[in-house]
RNA sequence: GACCCUAUCGUCUAGAGGCCUAGGACACCACCCUUUCACGGUGGCGGCACGGGUUCGAAUCCCGUUAGGGUCGCCA
């Protein structure tokens, strides 16, 4: 361990309840909790609730559901949405709305050292009128100066008149009295960061470390904010996406192993990752990168576990898995694991393995169900009424022995088969998915596309 | 308007003065595999924003320009 990650590091991730996660916060989030794990330090949770106005226990239920979505536990924080809950940790409150005598305590402290002042019926801060020095562990050196309008007056609003605290003022102090020692956060507040240094010193104690991270940008490089596609991580919740591909993501977002590798455990990112190596740039979203990623997750996959999320997405699809064996279910959706991006691909692939009759695609019935396949399906009914035992190898010789025989490639009998069975033109391996359907059902769709063929 | 950050293939990145004829991944294109759709395999296309310095030597250091992003609120 070095020196850094022998003292005790405590980090937190302070989101406003806004009613969702934004995959920016998820990230920041994320590069807070890899710091703590990497340092054996403490990660935090802390909830910014002072706009009482738009926060509700609901949306904070969604930051915490985000977190522990993601894997992302919290040593100190909140144990539900209700903020007047105790938490855990004994550096609380977590919520913001239930620390309004610390604040006042604190602007206290200010106003006897004469280091505010009231003007307005609001509370003003001092600002230093110096230009803010200092070394972020991200980008390096940086000197703020005044910008034009914060020299005509460099004081800022600390308590509203309404007697709100701001943002600046109950941000610092949280931090202080949580005892943070590394801020890491959206590069977006790397100009605040004077004004927080400031505050800190007049308070007499060190600032922490500060760590500025890039910021996620659309594909087209703009600024991504709430409403654009993609912002919020209920949306990769809701798309099937693995958490596990969603995290890997997001670390390359921003750091890399610097060894070529893409695919990384998490125990790996958390034994290299530092503050310095964060890249100092804007990153754009990369659905496609993020959809490979998910691929090679979902093929890694344990059977059980892929079987559990599997069955989740049926039903979620409104798949009713009750009336059917467990094992017929797993092998029935094991057929798509390797053609599926997300799980929210996987209903149209194998829904027809749960249902009596199967829909018949109109399409695909009218390509292959014509009366020239009559002949080749009824012909291969007969291959299969007697067939033993009922494998996909088996399947497959007796299809390519029933081709032969009738001089036709084996697609000839392959794409009928197909539709016959499933009612549609794609998915999994014809003979394995006619080995799971079983004898049975494969015969009786056989017969109703005949039926089919006949009346049409 | 001012202040701050940033700048390597379309995208994410490796690169901390000679190892760079700039490496990898995604995407894209071609071919192979193949019963559909995918997976997989092979190959290809493609980049150091621009201009000045410094140096024997610069993607790497310095300055400027340009571009992008952020901030300057009694929002967080």
């Amino acid at each position: 361990m070095d020196a850094v990650s022998s003292m005790n590091v405590r980090v937190r991730f302070a989101p406003s309840p806004t009613g969702f996660l934004h995959i920016g916060g998820a990230r920041t989030a994320l590069f807070n909790w890899l710091y703590a794990r990497h340092t054996g330090g403490t990660f935090i949770l802390r909830i910014e609730d002072t706009d009482t106005a738009r926060n509700t226990q609901e949306a904070v239920e969604v930051i915490l559901q985000g977190l522990r979505w993601l894997g992302l536990d919290w040593d100190e924080g909140p144990v539900d949405g209700q903020a007047t809950h105790l938490g855990r940790g004994d550096r609380g409150p977590y919520f913001q709305s239930q620390r309004a005598d610390v604040y006042r305590k604190w602007v206290q402290y200010l106003l006897e050292r004469n280091l505010a002042y009231e003007a307005d019926g609001a509370t003003k801060f001092r600002m230093t009128r110096e230009p803010i020095v200092f070394e972020d562990l991200a980008i390096g050196a940086i000197r703020r100066e005044l910008t034009d309008r914060e020299a005509l007056d460099p004081d800022f609003v600390i308590v509203r008149s309404d007697g709100q605290p701001v943002f600046h003022l109950v941000n610092v102090i949280d931090d202080l009295e949580m005892g943070i020692t590394h801020v890491v956060r959206g590069e977006d507040h790397i100009s605040n960061t004077a004004k927080h240094i400031a505050l800190f010193r007049a308070f007499g104690v060190e600032p922490p470390r500060y760590a500025h991270i890039p910021l996620i940008l659309n594909p087209d490089g703009t600024k991504m904010s709430k409403r654009d596609q993609g912002a919020s991580l209920a949306t990769y919740i809701e798309e099937g996406y693995l958490p596990e591909a969603v995290v890997n993501y997001l670390v390359l977002l921003g750091w890399s192993p610097k060894d070529n590798r893409e695919i990384l455990p998490i125990e790996d990112v958390i034994g290299r990752f530092d503050l310095p190596q964060i890249q100092r740039h804007n990153a754009r979203f990369d659905l496609k990168k993020l959809q490979w990623l998910n691929v090679a997750y979902l093929h890694q996959l344990s059977g059980d576990r892929f079987t559990a999320l599997a069955s989740q997405a049926l039903e979620r699809a409104g798949v009713s898995l009750a009336p059917f064996p467990k094992d017929y279910i797993a092998a029935a959706v094991s057929l798509a694991r390797e053609k599926i991006k997300t799980l929210t691909d996987l209903p149209p692939f194998v829904d027809f393995f749960f249902v009596d009759e199967v829909a018949l695609d109109p399409e695909a019935m009218a390509r292959e169900l014509t009366p020239a396949s009559r002949d080749h399906l009824a012909a291969l009914r007969g291959a299969l009424v007697a067939l033993d035992p009922f494998t996909a190898a088996a399947i497959e010789a007796a299809l390519k022995t029933t081709a032969a025989a009738r001089s036709v490639k084996n697609a000839v009998l392959v794409h009928p088969a197909r539709v016959a069975c499933t009612g549609k033109t794609i998915g999994p391996s014809l003979y394995h998915l006619m080995e799971v359907l079983g004898r049975e059902r494969v015969l009786r769709r056989f017969d109703r596309a005949l039926a089919q063929i006949a009346d049409s």
